[in-house]
DNA sequence: TTTTTAAATGCTATCCATTTGCATTTAGAC
DNA sequence: GTCTAAATGCAAATGGATAGCATTTAAAAA
């Protein structure tokens, strides 16, 4: 996608095949993925890519704001996506690890209280819920 | 301390005295600990506890609700404090890392019309704030 | 286009927080 | 006190992530 190469420009990133491969792949999975995830996806596509050059990749792109990260709370592995432009909080099934985007943030009235209650300086915040997504709900036991 | 051998019976875990140190450990510093912080708060105490013994105690107490975790974003280590009483929420700074307990929650109305927009089933959510707190903002470069 | 060079990469070894296996000890029921 | 399951210590293993270093490559300079 020649917006990619856009993205790296702008970031004062070499343009090389590994970046875009990351770029293409996050794009059309459009879901989080660990650094492993992009390992076996970019081998499923033929792409010789090494597992630190993945790493090194992301380390690169979360620093430029290209991509960004999530905390899953039942593994210890990071897990990456393309950052969205707008602020958003998410819905984390517990179960599937299913990940549902919500627009618009309910509480910056709320951060304006405390910053200045606390005299604290906020440069950003998390707000993630915890549960189970709609077919986890149905078939409970089954572990994906 | 007299109530954390009761914290240890609703439990159903036997009244260890490694767990009793860890408990006072945790109720005297009043702060997010790393399984390591606490090892060598044991050891500067002349107790002698092994640091997988405190991983598998803390494991217990997580389960049963008498310890909860937080990622510090920073940081690979899962930090461990007694848990609160009252579901809050946490202003932490990104130089020192200071934790600010805030009390009430902002977000309940909030968390009812996603649940039930998105038919998913919440269980429970974390809402962090990260910045700097008063003392880090003036000292800006010193790291702790 | 060719040359040049700093950045990017592959491979391997390493780090480090956490977990596990197993023999030994201990809390607490009997 | 005796007994047994639970708890512990120690050492080795695990697993995600990082670092060192030689090689390759993007892209600026000639």
């Amino acid at each position: 996608m020649e917006k990619f190469k856009d993205w790296l420009t702008e970031a004062n990133l070499k343009k090389t095949k590994h970046r875009l491969l990351v770029l293409d792949i996050l794009y059309e999975t459009n879901d989080f993925l660990s650094a492993d995830d992009l390992f076996l996806k970019a081998k499923h596509k033929d792409a010789n890519i090494s597992l630190s050059t993945i790493y090194r990749i992301l380390d690169n792109f979360v620093e430029k704001n290209i991509v960004s990260t999530i905390n899953m709370e039942n593994t210890k592995q990071v897990y990456y996506e393309l950052a969205h432009q707008e602020h958003s909080h998410h819905l984390i099934c517990l179960n599937c690890n299913k990940v549902i985007h919500l627009k618009g943030c309910p509480i910056k009235a709320y951060e304006e209280t405390v910053s200045s209650k606390y005299r604290f300086n906020i440069e950003r915040h998390t707000l993630d819920f915890y549960g189970y997504c709609e077919k986890c709900q149905n078939k409970k036991s089954s572990k994906v």
